[in-house]
DNA sequence: GTCTATAACCCGATAGAC
DNA sequence: GTCTATCGGGTTATAGAC
């Protein structure tokens, strides 16, 4: 072949999450990209048919990102242990990359049916559900979620200060676990 | 006067809201919306700065249209009722105006020491605040900001169907309102 | 499969006339 | 305050060579 392949589509994901993670979405371009790993723009093509779906695939990393932060943190511990390891790891994440973790739950034309977006539930169901009686699992893990996340956009807003993110973390999951039935 | 206004401030901000209304923030231009108004492009810099500068305002007007939306279902009404009545209007603001929704606690740049921004927290705080004890009211009404909000960014997401948002919002509102000492 | 080259398009922003 | 005209730049897309 005259033309052997320079790249593959893990590469350039990953040189757009780096330019994500330092410009934002907004800024991610696909001109940037090939110049980054030193191909003609539109090369790019090959691997994603356009820059909205190059920012679809970023997007459905981010999910995969979070999913893996959060289920080593949780490791091999326990109910309770676990909620306040990954609790603490799905805001740590957002605060060591915030513009990853902006797209986490509001990029629009994310498959959620994708296995990266579906797992996030299932990942609260599972290390979480049980410690609710089955009736109300669903919501309890749900509740959690929601929970994390309202804080951590709270605080990347600049609403929360670190301190009070800290105690208002304590004060929900206290909260969350002390209206579990035991 | 050869060159009359045609135009104001006001109007301009309701046109792009409409825009980012039905196409989003990240498709508002200059351009059409100076269309729109019947105006050359650039007659709009002489009422805002630049584009990122109306993107801002109109971010600013998704909190003043937030405050409004929960001042509203608030009313008169006391405390736990209050709390009840105003949840369910984040909710509802968030399903009815979702793309002016996304840019709330979410767009970077805008000034959280305006008094559109500014008053969101207090309005938590002075309608919330005193369910809890003077030394907790803080957290606990972030917390309830945090619960509200996530749980209508993880429908918006399409994580919650409709009637999981329900079933969660009850069980949240019992769940923050059970742990008041009283 | 990648390259160069080119073109069309849209947008933000500015200059200067009225 | 608004206009026309234009510049500069980014994005997308196509054609044809290697």
């Amino acid at each position: 072949m005259a033309y052997p392949a320079k790249t593959d589509r893990d590469s350039i994901l990953n040189v757009a999450l780096e330019q994500v993670e330092s410009e934002g979405i907004e800024n991610l371009a696909i001109r940037s990209v090939a110049a980054k790993l030193g191909l003609a723009p539109n090369a790019i093509y090959r691997y994603f048919e356009n820059l909205a779906a190059l920012k679809s695939a970023v997007a459905e990393a981010a999910y995969q990102r979070m999913l893996e932060t959060m289920q080593k943190a949780a490791g091999r511990k326990e109910s309770v242990e676990a909620v306040r390891a990954f609790s603490e790891a799905y805001l740590r994440f957002a605060r060591q990359q915030p513009r990853v973790f902006a797209l986490y739950l509001t990029t629009p034309g994310v498959d959620l049916e994708s296995p990266q977006c579906a797992r996030n539930s299932e990942f609260f169901w599972e290390r979480v559900g049980h410690i609710y009686p089955e009736k109300r699992a669903r919501e309890a893990s749900l509740t959690l979620w929601a929970l994390l996340h309202g804080l951590a956009v709270l605080r990347e807003a600049r609403v929360l200060t670190e301190k009070q993110t800290a105690t208002s973390l304590s004060f929900s999951l206290e909260m969350w676990i002390g209206a579990a039935p035991n």
